[in-house]
DNA sequence: TCTGGGGTCCTAGGACCC
DNA sequence: TCTGGGGTCCTAGGACCC
């Protein structure tokens, strides 16, 4: 029998209770969570794309040729040699004077990204992508393909046979201890995490290593005696919430093992924010040098913009100075926009509102409270039919439907309609309905 | 010679409304 | 003349992740 993956073979022959073996074993939330970690993702392309640098010291670099370049990845061969991520460039190749350095390929590494995409979404239609590099799937239903191991195995061999990439698999009853599985072994490695392993695998790790837990995080939780991730579980909630508010409570949740959060394969499509930024070749106090900037992150983000057919209300930009002291400034517009030349001006107006006069090291352009473009026809007839009608025939029609739906989506709605917009499908719904 | 660029979520205060 | 309490939106900053 396969289909319940916690028990290994020794235990199963013990424990065939019936029924009790199943509540068991085979929970309420009996799932089984895959996490996929692609290992040192962009060095491993270029490798597969390059056999000939296999074997060899390799970084990605943001921009090797200037100064202020960090190390993106590196080969396990760098890493030995201590190279890091985000480490300055110059101090990786100190370290490692024989370092290869690359910039990065962005189009070979979404191609292979989408490869091994596709491979998951051939086991399962519930994959969620997390990032460009790893994704979480639930292959709770998939117990026609074999046992968990099985299909994580599998998919680790098809993706460094076909692509020649390796990767970590993490096997786990929930998102958390998959993450925290597939780090456990690198590289190509393939780790099972049971509620029943945390004593021995997870609560012994030092607290630093727990997802979540940052350099910040980390010292104010050692401060007060919890060093490893066991020490959690004992700890007073109270206390945890005192200190970290709510990702106190969680960060015990999730050191206890629990973790209800879903697989959400639609995830990736409701992204808020939109933005680039980029730090400068000098620090510059240069008005027309900052203008060109400004427009350039302008254009970037409308165009990315318009590849998603979404606009946005507020504009954000982002100031860091010489002594690396940023500050973000954000204005929220009446209406959406999303030209180039929109995003810039009104840029450029929080810009010279808030610039102190110092030297300048990086500026960002972000655009928030974003939209699909078609919502914003729909917001257009809503806004028409009050003007046809009235303020008060609009309310009327609007409260027959709220009571048809048993919520109104326009919470606010009055006085003035163009504050709010449908962001859910059944504001879709509720819309359509509203149109006739 | 210090430290990139893309994001998300949380917090906290003030404005404003009921 | 002084006074509650809940809720949302806007803004700025901080922590974290890849």
């Amino acid at each position: 029998m396969r289909l319940i993956w916690y028990n290994n073979q020794k235990e199963q022959t013990f424990s065939s209770k019936g029924s009790d073996f199943m509540s068991k074993w085979y929970p309420k939330n009996g799932r089984v969570i895959l996490h996929v970690d692609m290992n040192s993702f962009y060095a491993s392309v270029e490798m597969a794309y390059n056999p000939e640098l296999k074997g060899k010291p390799l970084a990605i670099a943001g921009n090797p040729e200037e100064r202020r370049g960090i190390i993106v990845t590196s080969s396990y061969e760098a890493r030995a040699k201590g190279v890091k991520t985000t480490m300055p460039l110059w101090q990786a190749k100190r370290l490692c004077p024989e370092l290869l350095v690359m910039r990065p390929n962005f189009d070979r590494y979404r191609k292979a990204s989408s490869e091994m995409f596709k491979m998951m979404a051939e086991i399962t239609p519930y994959v969620q992508p997390v990032s460009i590099d790893e994704g979480y799937m639930d292959i709770s239903h998939c117990h026609d393909l074999g046992s968990p191991l099985d299909i994580a195995k599998d998919l680790q061999l098809r993706i460094n046979n076909e692509l020649d990439l390796p990767c970590s698999i993490g096997i786990a009853p929930n998102k958390f201890l998959a993450k925290m599985a597939s780090d456990m072994k690198k590289p190509m490695g393939l780790t099972v995490l049971r509620k029943r392993d945390l004593k021995t695998k997870l609560w012994p790790l030092a607290i630093e290593e727990m997802y979540g837990v940052g350099k910040k995080t980390a010292d104010k939780l050692k401060n007060v005696g919890i060093n490893k991730i066991g020490d959690l579980i004992d700890a007073n909630t109270f206390e945890l919430k005192r200190i970290l508010g709510i990702n106190g409570e969680r960060l015990q949740q999730r050191a206890k093992g629990e973790d209800m959060s879903p697989v959400d394969p639609n995830a990736i499509y409701d992204f808020k924010s939109i933005g680039n930024s980029e730090t400068l070749r000098e620090d510059t106090i240069d008005e027309s040098t900052i203008t060109m900037l400004l427009r350039k992150l302008s254009r970037k983000v409308a165009t990315r913009l318009a590849r998603k057919e979404v606009v946005g209300q507020t504009v954000q930009i982002m100031i860091r100075y010489y002594n690396r002291k940023t500050i973000t400034r954000s204005i929220t517009k009446s209406s959406y926009l999303s030209s180039e030349t929109d995003i810039f001006s009104v840029a450029t107006d929080l810009f010279e509102l808030h610039w102190n006069g110092e030297p300048i090291r990086l500026l960002g352009v972000t655009v928030q409270g974003l939209i699909e473009k078609s919502q914003v026809a729909e917001q257009l007839d809503l806004f028409r039919y009050q003007e046809q009608v009235g303020n008060e025939a609009l309310h009327e029609v609007v409260e027959q439907l709220t009571t048809k739906y048993g919520k109104n989506p326009f919470q606010s709605f009055t006085p003035s309609v163009d504050k709010d917009q449908p962001r859910t499908s059944f504001q879709k719904d509720f819309l359509d309905d509203f149109r006739k």
